[in-house]
DNA sequence: CACAGTTGGATTGTCCGACAAAGTCACTTG
DNA sequence: CAAGTGACTTTGTCGGACAATCCAACTGTG
């Protein structure tokens, strides 16, 4: 007996070789906050369906509902299930956007420089732009031409409520959208969080900049409509180099971290 | 008294105007992981720094410890605080990254195709080459020379580990991070993730395709080297619409929903 | 019979107390 | 001084409890 013990211990101890790396043990409120997500991801559960209600959910993984409920917060933050009125828990597909706040903020904490901010700006709105000329129902256009003429509107009389910078942003994103491309929206989301300081900043210090962005705006709706996609690809690049000037000649520099209250 | 009531009552129900909008009352839970993310988010709690223990933000907050536990599970989720090995909780800031899996996720779960992915690539990618040969160090150079090396052994011997793809992608990342725009670094993060499942299908069904990303890369490594930004972003964009010219030779349709197992 | 008011059960948000496992730290011992 | 030991701390999980709210069925009334 003994010497078999022993025995074992010294073939263990020569091996040496396999060095068993630590057993990773998941907390229980992670097993289950990732078994829920599975089920959702994989459609099993498809959105707006109901989940069961804590004490069931509890049951059914055989833990306590204390456990089911940090679970939940899990979910609930990542934006795959939501309490509607009924407080019931209900599946939601994760909104396109609601990740964009989140990445913005990790942007600000990183300190970064509107510079780079405006250098993705560059590439990703003349290509949402070169895509709705290809796509814009007429609908759309009737849309981009009342952009168009609510800013034209501003333009005339100064005491509208939205700022230029509002419509402005709005044009954009009102591209973006009808570009029909999701990976485009929503890459370019938490960069449309991010600009409207800037873009009020800038046009606080330049008021003369409203005109031309006013025209740059028209001309874009024009090659949009026209179906030009590179008209409308190279206005927008334009319109965004134009802002990039401003910024030089408004004497701010690109280069320096944003600031935190950005956000909120 | 009762004179008094009645009156109020009745020029209260007079007024009809002012329709109480139903107040909102925020779950304990949320105002405490609500509070301690303003504190972080405003540089008061410095990542890397301990926060108290469960026992001492509960009595700090006045609320229970599972109160507390279920906030602290939001912060997690969210990437602001993090276990480490002690399991004591300590500030993070959220890496960059760690939003991109949430995004990949929720493009995936709105179907999006593959053209759609590709399109913003393609402005993307050209960009990060842009603006790297820009900002290359030589120690940028010599990394980057090791990229096209190693897929040039994986050329002449199939035998590699990694795969073709692998290294592609991971050429392009390289690219990403040494442009030094981390804003352009996070928007193609979730494209990073989601490109390589087609990447190898396509690998797998034109293995020709091999040479002629070799040669892409290596061009795109010599504009860099050079400096010559307009000549590394035209390679690039080449090298990608390259990449569409083979999904279109192997006979596979761009524009149908991605596939959910593209993740994990 | 339709309909508004009531009532009782179900569900969530929060609290309290408890305990095992695992980490920490100071203290002891060779 | 290093290794080992043991008490203390902290987290993960559990069980139970209760007020507030929501829901659904029931009931009385016209």
């Amino acid at each position: 007996m003994t010497t078999a013990a022993v025995t074992t211990v010294v073939s263990f101890e020569a091996l040496a070789l396999a060095p068993f790396e630590r057993v990773k043990v998941m907390p229980a409120y992670k097993a289950v906050s990732g078994a829920v997500e599975q089920r959702i991801v994989r459609g099993e559960l498809k959105p707006g369906v109901q989940l069961p209600t804590e004490q069931a959910l509890a049951q059914q993984f055989g833990v306590n509902r204390s456990t089911v409920r940090e679970a939940i917060r899990q979910l609930e933050q990542e934006g795959l299930v939501e309490r509607r009125a009924s407080k019931r828990l209900h599946v939601t597909m994760p909104g396109a956007y609601d990740a964009a706040p989140r990445v913005a903020r990790s942007l600000l904490l990183q300190q970064i420089t509107f510079e780079e901010l405006w250098q993705v700006a560059l590439v990703l709105e003349p290509q949402a732009a070169r895509l709705a000329a290809k796509t814009a129902s007429s609908a759309d256009q009737v849309e981009l031409q009342d952009s168009v003429t609510r800013l034209a509107a501003h333009y005339k009389a100064q005491g509208s409520i939205l700022s230029h910078a509002e419509l402005d942003i709005e044009f954009h994103a009102l591209v973006a959208r009808i570009s029909g491309n999701r990976v485009l929206m929503l890459a370019r989301e938490p960069i449309n969080l991010l600009y409207r300081p800037s873009l009020i900043r800038l046009q606080q210090a330049l008021p003369q900049m409203e005109r031309r962005n006013l025209d740059a705006h028209k001309r874009i709706v024009r090659a949009i409509a026209a179906g030009d996609a590179n008209l409308a690809q190279e206005w927008t690049r334009k319109h965004l180099i134009d802002f990039q000037r401003g910024y030089a000649l408004a004497g701010i520099p690109m280069n320096t971290p944003m600031q935190m209250h950005h956000l909120e």
